[in-house]
DNA sequence: ATTAGCACTCGAAGGAAAAGAGTGCTAATA
DNA sequence: TATTAGCACTCTTTTCCTTCGAGTGCTAAT
């Protein structure tokens, strides 16, 4: 990445005290207030040519002629890219509390989100991996009464999905069993994409009079696993009303709403997935967020890895004076808390 | 139910006329709002009179000396147990809405849900149905892999729950047959409570070398149908902010705060679940309701039968002015529909 | 290049005044 | 006797004005 911004030394200096202490107090901050702050030992004046040259050049805000300063989108987007340029790591606490419910995967993400708002004091979501190029590991029919049965799927990462189908004519024990060796000689191993027409048709040639049952069966894998199922959980979602400039407006209300209706974060998860770089962190400022109802937040997403293709998303939306910093390090280590978890759980 | 009130014929129009037209404006009414707004022909000075007795005997409440009146609690509630003693029906098309995407039972109470916020304007609430009560069908153990077995577990109404069990040795064909036999021939058409230690010990004991294992799937059984795993979906929270005496405070925050993290919807539930009077619906004004963060709200709740004793919630939340008559209407009829659409789909 | 000093701007906070809604009480009325 | 008109009174809400303070930009001095 480059940080290709024509800002000297002192400049940048003075822009990271404005955004660092506006994220602190959320107030616009001024002259006087910075040059107490940093040890540049400048008098306000001087600050204040400094700030009005910055102001030229876009990075700082005026929301009124006799107010301090507040970051603008780009001069947040600075400070970002800077914060990205470094490397950090440490591990909190946050391993305890992740393991000590860590039990079925939809709990160990609803804990995760949980976790992270706690820690962050943001909204935060979790996507359930998608599983598109996951595999199928097995397959397995069973007589439930006369009329249904229930089709198990399991796939690779132990994703387990049912389907009941209902079917004409009572199945005997024999036809059952060789229904499901048809499906567990073929099946496993391939992901869905493979599983296309020609591969439907073979299979259904082969279940001979089944060959319904079989095509039922099939469809109910593809619609079973389809990506609408993509489950997103949530937490913190009223941490949002510890911001003033969030809540005050009705964007509260806009914020609240896509997070209980989870439409809307599906958006983020898919936008996040389709690119690629950072480490796995990206941070969308105001306006750049692929949602319009989160336009005076920022977006902070980072993808976790289940092996085989997998990955799941993790966000987390507040104000734009966003503890940037805190908030990657926190994601940085849940990213690799879940990755191992769900690597041990295998 | 006793409507036992000392209010004459005179009073009583007035008390509905004064909550009526509360409702519908979130405003304390005068008198001589009343006046004009009832077909009485009296002047606001006799309804003032009126009004003061009303106050005297607890109906209604002056927010400040100069304020019109609101409805306490007690009138609430005799408003609400008038209406009660009313019978009403009416579909309407909900029924349309309903079927659109009836599916998967998660979806159709999602889907419930969300339609209940829409058609009413509240926030809403549908617990997914209890099974302490409901029996199980059918048990199926799976090898999945060398160290991994799955057990799916249907229930009647074909609930259906899966679970890992981690194994030390690896087993064969035979001994998964004979563990399947075994669960399948003692446990369908038991329910949860009748599992009990003696009847765990007995299967253990047939089970020879693999009580373990047994041991582990039974225990699994238990963990993974007990209450703590009572789904609840919401829809509408934001529906709070439509009302000013909410959105005000911070109240609101709470009210959300319970919808997210649905514990305490949890409360509501088993409340509702352990009554059972009303045709199944029940209103808590105030400060009747299970929940304290909900002190200022009504909560309307009525339950669902699925047969077998399974049953479900169905609450709607808002504010204490609510319209109590197309609540409850709404909620007869959607508490209908999905009894119909359950018992349809068996 | 930096800084001190100062006039200026503009929002926030405070407070008085006016407006408005509704009451309770009394006296008049049917 | 029940109802009503009238009026003084109370209390909130709104409006408008003032003051206060934080912060600026500019100019002149260092």
């Amino acid at each position: 990445m480059e940080l290709n911004h024509g800002l000297d030394d002192r400049k940048l200096k003075i822009l990271h005290a404005v955004i660092k202490n506006y994220l602190e107090t959320g107030e616009p901050v001024g002259s006087r207030t910075i040059s107490k702050y940093t040890d540049l030992n400048l008098s306000s004046a001087t600050i204040r040519n400094e700030m009005a040259d910055l102001e030229d050049l876009g990075y700082i805000i005026q929301p009124h002629t006799s107010a301090g300063r507040i970051p603008s989108d780009k001069g947040y987007r600075l400070y970002v890219d800077m914060l990205m340029a470094e490397k950090e790591q440490e591990v909190i606490e946050m391993r305890e509390q992740m393991l000590e419910k860590a039990d079925k995967m939809d709990k160990i993400l609803k804990q995760a989100a949980k976790v992270l708002a706690v820690n962050t004091n943001y909204a935060t979501m979790v996507s359930a991996p998608t599983m598109n190029r996951n595999k199928l590991k097995f397959i397995q029919l069973s007589q439930v009464d006369e009329h249904q049965i229930i089709a198990v799927i399991v796939m690779e990462g132990n994703i387990i999905k049912n389907k009941i189908v209902t079917v004409e004519e009572t199945l005997n024990n024999e036809i059952m069993l060789k229904l499901n060796m048809l499906l567990n000689t073929s099946l496993p191993g391939m992901s869905i994409e493979e599983i296309n027409l020609g591969m439907i048709a073979a299979l259904k040639e082969q279940a001979g009079e089944q060959s319904e049952i079989i095509g039922d069966v099939l469809h109910a894998i593809g619609s079973t696993i389809q990506p609408e199922d993509l489950e997103i959980y949530t937490s913190g979602a009223t941490n949002v009303f510890k911001y003033p400039e969030l809540s005050d407006n009705h964007s509260a209300q806009e914020i609240i709403n896509a997070f209980e209706e989870k439409q809307m974060l599906q958006e983020i998860v898919t936008q996040t997935l389709s690119k690629e770089d950072n480490h796995g962190i990206q941070v969308y400022i105001g306006n750049e967020t692929p949602v319009q109802s989160m336009k005076d937040c920022s977006v902070v997403t980072a993808t976790y890895e289940l092996g085989e293709g997998m990955q799941g998303t993790i966000g987390i939306i507040g104000p734009k004076r966003m503890d940037y910093e805190h908030v990657m390090k926190t994601l940085k280590t849940l990213m690799t808390e879940l990755d191992e978890i769900f690597h041990k759980q295998e």
